[in-house]
DNA sequence: CAGCATCCTATGCGATACTG
DNA sequence: CAGTATCGCATAGGATGCTG
């Protein structure tokens, strides 16, 4: 079956990417911070509840100090996430989504749900093109 | 008792992120393809129609013909799209979206339309942002 | 036309040490 | 606890020239 006639165009307007630079087009833009190697595993913690720095560190293990501070600065950025810092001793801040952050994760939830639900066609996909490269 | 932090996935699953590396975590083996510079921009023109190389290189003006080579091809290897070519002379190759592709480009598109139609927000808390930084 | 090979730069990211 | 500051590397990506 044929899936394309059911995708929908982005915004029912074909668009022009001869215009589109880096600061110009919203797709560039966006995702070029949503593309980061750990800014989707922070959103989709935060999705759930709020989330202290040393919790976050905790569930992403392997994420390096620098880059949760520098992702976490990154998110709170462009408005996906808010910081409140609670001057106890020693100090508490804690993370969490914005109402923007959660309307952009309404759909950003379907491409990570959609990545685990595909990931073996993907790899499968990928075995087999890798296979029929070594000619 | 396991008290390893858990999320709780879309799946309903709660997924241990302790236990997710690279390779090992769809989410971000998946994610880590197309959140290149230009992977998006490629799927959203092939989306629409299929393109031969020279196409896509006019749909795309400012990217470089090395980085679009290697962008088709890991897409192609991922299997989000098919590669054909037609041995005239001189050749062309056109490529055209996968099933898997469009079912991928599905739940992406309603991202990449969250950008359109966000980016203004997008911007406005990154300009407060930046100005309440100056301190 | 549709690439591949080579060289080079920019920067994302990690590791480590230090602070209020 | 929640960061900041510095260093260093690996790789993403750009520019240019060549080919079937």
């Amino acid at each position: 079956m044929d899936n394309r006639a059911r995708v929908p165009m982005l915004s029912g307007e074909p668009c022009d990417m001869s215009t589109w630079d880096a600061g110009n087009c919203p797709v560039r833009d966006v995702m070029n911070q949503i593309a980061g190697k750990w800014s989707t595993l922070i959103l989709q913690a935060l999705a759930e509840k709020p989330y202290r720095f040393g919790e976050l560190r905790r569930l992403v293990p392997d994420i390096s100090q620098r880059m949760l501070t520098q992702t976490l600065r990154d998110l709170q950025r462009d408005g996906y996430i808010g910081r409140e810092v609670f001057p106890t001793k020693p100090p508490s801040v804690e993370y969490r989504m914005t109402e923007l952050g959660y309307s952009l994760f309404e759909p950003l939830s379907k491409v990570l749900a959609w990545a685990e639900n595909n990931h073996s066609s993907v790899k499968a996909a990928r075995s087999k093109f890798d296979e029929s490269e070594l000619a």
